[in-house]
DNA sequence: ATGTAC
């Protein structure tokens, strides 16, 4: 027994992990359940931020008996959030100049981008110490290197390295506020009042141009070693993106060791990998297995949660990626407009500020659109996916 | 969510 309540129709492979306090679209649960319906689909989790998609709800994991597809991965493959703890932090009084200032330039020396989009990485991250990022690149992306020989074409990709891209996607500074497991924050760095970036971004192009090549496809065999292999790509892509911004980040704050750095994870919500016999397909949605630490993501309106997976399989290991849309950007961009004034947007309720030039983005990702976390975060805990650890509210958000 | 074209 679920505790889906009785929004699911009789469907022992669609379930919904939602306390009856989360308001959930029912576009969105047709979807999940459309997807379940597929011959080869073993079970579909819907997540408590589950929300309508293109054709496909985003906030789910999908596991499938035999087949990978790749449309259940979507056109951001790879996209996710990076956690990294900084531990105490003075604040510069001039922090809001010196973040504008960082995003306001280009990321990166030309020469940097190459080295980082070649093969040539393979052989060691010295070519980023002009960010003095490097050894924490090097530790988070592993020995792999960001792509396949020759996969990537980085004239084309190579410049959005470092760049936050759109839509839900930003890169904030964050403290950490309520803890609850005491234990596993001080063993983290995460204490009462240490500070955090927080990166969430995609794959960018590279994913775009992965899901026109592989579209509505059922992969096996041969096809399926293929499409994970660009899939791997696209990993490494935006989980080196999200470093890079990360260490803008960094920039700005004047920490320009990794030896500053207390604790960094980094959770992939756009994916897929064998697990437990099963292609699990994870769309808006982190691998939560037993110990893992995941970020379920805020609204700047609500705070960001810290977690740690159960590794429950009526789950499939796997928790809510944030707190989940409650309006369309449409209808975001009508209601929000008429509900504030421009001067409001940019601070929010929990009192931190958002950097962001485009009015309209800050009408679609304003926190009104999304739902309130804590439903999300209870029906996570209640479901025994995951146990709190510390809640993260914003102080700088850079969207773009 | 994206890069590009309109």
């Amino acid at each position: 027994m679920d505790n889906s309540g009785n929004r699911l129709a009789e469907d022992a492979k669609a379930r919904v992990i939602a306390t009856p306090a989360v308001w959930l679209e029912g576009e969105a649960i047709r979807q999940l359940e459309e997807v379940a319906q597929d011959d080869d689909c073993a079970s579909a989790v819907g997540m408590p931020d589950l929300h309508p998609g293109p054709g496909i709800p985003i906030g789910a994991a999908f596991g499938f008996t035999q087949t990978i597809r790749p449309r259940l991965v979507g056109s951001d493959a790879g996209c996710g959030a990076l956690v990294v703890g900084l531990g105490k932090v003075k604040l510069s009084s001039s922090l809001e100049r010196r973040v504008r200032a960082e995003f306001a330039r280009p990321p990166f020396a030309e020469e940097n981008l190459d080295a980082l989009c070649c093969s040539a990485w393979k052989h060691g991250p010295a070519a980023l110490d002009d960010s003095g990022v490097s050894e924490f690149l090097g530790a988070l992306i592993g020995p792999d290197g960001l792509c396949e020989s020759g996969d990537l074409p980085s004239s084309v990709y190579g410049s959005a390295l470092g760049t936050i891209g759109g839509g839900n996607h930003f890169a904030e500074i964050g403290r950490v506020t309520d803890v609850v497991d005491k234990g596993a924050a001080t063993e983290l760095g995460l204490g009462k009042g240490s500070l955090v970036a927080l990166c969430h971004s995609g794959s960018r192009g590279l994913g775009k141009a992965l899901a026109d090549t592989w579209g509505h496809t059922a992969l096996k065999d041969d096809a399926a070693a293929d499409y994970l292999a660009d899939l791997a790509g696209a990993v490494r892509f935006a989980r080196a993106n999200r470093v890079l911004l990360a260490g803008r980040l960094l920039r700005a704050l004047g920490v320009a060791r990794p030896k500053k750095i207390v604790c960094a994870f980094d959770c992939v919500h756009n994916h897929v990998t064998r697990e437990n016999n099963l292609w699990v397909h994870r769309k808006g949605c982190a691998p939560a297995h037993n110990g893992q630490m995941a970020a379920v993501l805020g609204s700047r309106g609500t705070p960001s949660w810290i977690v740690r997976g159960l590794g429950n399989p009526d789950g499939l290991s796997s928790v809510a990626h944030g707190a989940g849309r409650k309006m369309m950007r449409s209808e975001a961009r009508e209601k929000i407009r008429a509900r504030y004034r421009r001067k409001q947007l940019t601070k929010s309720r929990l009192g931190g500020m958002v950097i962001c030039d485009d009015t309209k983005l800050l009408y679609e990702e304003h926190p009104d659109a999304y739902k309130d976390i804590e439903p999300v975060i209870d029906s996570l805990v209640q479901a025994k996916l995951a146990e709190r650890i510390v809640s993260i509210e914003p102080l700088i958000t850079v969207k773009k």
